[in-house]
DNA sequence: TCTATATTCTACTATCCAGTTATATATGAC
DNA sequence: GTCATATATAACTGGATAGTAGAATATAGA
């Protein structure tokens, strides 16, 4: 956000980004894609969801710039473009299990 | 994601987290509470969006734990939770403008 | 008390999108 | 060329949600 000015085509921009990690089946793929570069057969075989929609996904993974696509024969390999999505993934679970953690922490309190 | 089991729960969790900041209208709230803690009346006159879809989009990043309320007389007040949202906000800007710039590259490179 | 104001809640509409199915495209093997 | 495989695309459906309008709630002040 910064110093800067937040244009509607900024945050429109900005939103799409964050949009694309807004979703489980996403997020998934991209946990998947951590141990490295796998086909779309690949991510069908250990994600279980369906080719047609890992493809939409992949797609909208890649125009978000969070993922590359590398062709080779009839096969495409799909892999993190970088490492940071992996690394705000980490920072937010911190932030989740924090907030279990003072849940916890809150009712023990309260049953005292 | 991390060297963590990624459970349809904790995939759910994330995505919800990810999901609340993917939206134009909550960036531009979250932006607007950079210089402080506003009321909704503030925040409506700040953005222009309609005073109930405010209160809305407010309670939705309080639940994702980005914002804190504070209620005093009949007016409520919302501030940043902490700093950590913006960080993310700056970081994908950056991105952003790094793709930009790539692209306009890309360009000229491909008008020479 | 009554009135005005700030906020939240409820109900509704329109839009968007995840998931599915079926089809199309592309590449390699024969 | 035909056939099989890998991926992408198109069309459709159901569910989620942004935005709005109006009612309900709560608090402060006269």
């Amino acid at each position: 956000m910064a110093p800067r000015v937040m244009t509607p085509a900024l945050l429109e921009e900005l939103s799409e980004r964050f949009k694309a990690l807004g979703e489980p089946a996403r997020l998934q793929l991209l946990a998947a894609l951590r141990q490295g570069e796998h086909s779309v057969s690949d991510l069908v075989a250990i994600t279980g969801l369906g080719q047609a929609n890992v493809s939409k996904h992949l797609q909208l993974l890649c125009s978000a710039g969070f993922i590359n696509r590398r062709k080779e024969g009839t096969f495409a390999y799909y892999a993190l473009a970088d490492s940071e999505v992996l690394q705000w993934c980490d920072l937010m679970c911190g932030r989740i299990e924090a907030e279990q953690r003072e849940r916890r922490a809150a009712l023990k309190l309260s049953r005292a």
